[in-house]
DNA sequence: GTGGGCGCGATTGCATGCAATGCATGCAAT
DNA sequence: ATTGCATGCATTGCATGCAATCGCGCCCAC
């Protein structure tokens, strides 16, 4: 469906930086752009605005520009349901639900998260990173959950990718996802969820101890 | 907007049991029904799909009946979400940012709540239960947490309406409407939260139990 | 020079036409 | 009788026309 393929492509557009925050769209630049008529466009458009990733201004929509206040809520949301996920992953690996193979993919991912964040392979990073924090929501399996953090996920990563910066201690970042892996892997799964939470947040001091240094 | 109208006006149908879940619906028997055009009829149908009302099936849509395991997938993660925004409110409040009326309106909602249920109006207790907790969110201040969490109860709302029946314990429920305020309103922020969510997973229990009664 | 008001033009929102699609129905053949 | 297929039709998805709207710029007055 053009409809979807227009929602699709334009939220990539947005979320690698092509049309950055505060960047003006309208229906008929868009259709231009994708070669489609105005109607698959408009409600692409309106779905990305339900998604949070652009909102309505005047005639046309710009890509949102998160504040740091709006951005602290987005990480207390995600913090609470990484918790959520981390505890669900936990507790189905106790059970027996996991299949081994999955546990081996995460730690592969973390390791290169690690490595690519080492090598100053920033945009590469945050794929990664999105990858390794995703697959333990796959874990949890959980759909609600699951769809909520892709939206949560999304308006960060627009958000900050502007301010990409490697991480003021990335052996720290990585430990973290070792902890959180390590208590997954054993079932821990009350300690998990305290790992994922204070992560979470712990990125979020970052990043803030970075705006503040820019 | 039309488009806007429709959006609502579909939504209230679906959520107060007009078109109960399972129920087919079309762009053209919409779009009668509400004597407009096809075309924001069409959208608002793709809104209510995301929001996850409603599913595409075949032709048209059908409003989305949620399985058991699916119901405990929300509760859980509505769970995890209520328990943050008891946790924001009762912090926001031992900062002395909440303004008192807004503590004697959820008082006078937990009252009123709790008569409802006791005297066995459910319509009107399913009601003012959900303002309950709303109102909590609300003074969470924390809008990505209260967007995320309407669309859980809109979810969860429109799964269980069609078994509205009393809590086997309606005290209890009430006792535990009476120890969140209490929390919060003492600025207790911790406890607020533990309380949020077992309360949420209490409800949920209480469906399931009386889901195997029936 | 600045502030306010007015008019024009771009852009949206809605309606409808048209073609494509997929489902249901019925018929035929085994 | 049951299964497979073909045909017709309801319904969707997209394109485009048209009217209403809103923003923007310009001009005038102060």
């Amino acid at each position: 469906m053009q409809s979807d393929v227009a929602w699709s492509r334009l939220r990539e557009l947005i979320l690698d930086g092509t049309y950055p925050p505060g960047a003006r769209l309208t229906e008929m630049e868009a259709a231009a752009a994708l070669d489609m008529s105005r109607t698959p466009v408009r409600e692409a458009l309106r779905a990305l605005t339900a998604d949070g990733l652009v909102r309505p201004s005047g005639r046309g929509v710009v890509v949102v520009a998160l504040e740091p206040g709006d951005l602290d809520e987005a990480y207390q949301v995600r913090s609470a349901l990484e918790s959520l996920t981390a505890e669900l992953a936990a507790t189905r690996q106790r059970e027996g639900r996991i299949a081994p193979a999955d546990l081996v993919t995460l730690r592969d991912v973390a390791t290169a998260t690690a490595n690519a964040t080492a090598d100053g392979r920033l945009a590469e990073a945050v794929v990664l990173n999105r990858r390794f924090h995703r697959l333990i929501a796959e874990l949890a399996a959980n759909t609600m959950a699951l769809h909520a953090l892709e939206r949560i996920w999304d308006q960060i990563q627009v958000s900050t990718l502007r301010s990409l910066a490697p991480p003021s201690r990335p052996a720290h970042v990585s430990g973290q996802h070792e902890e959180l892996l390590a208590a997954i892997a054993a079932g821990r799964a009350e300690e998990a969820a305290r790992i994922a939470r204070a992560h979470v947040l712990d990125t979020r001091a970052i990043t803030h101890s970075e705006e503040a240094q820019a």
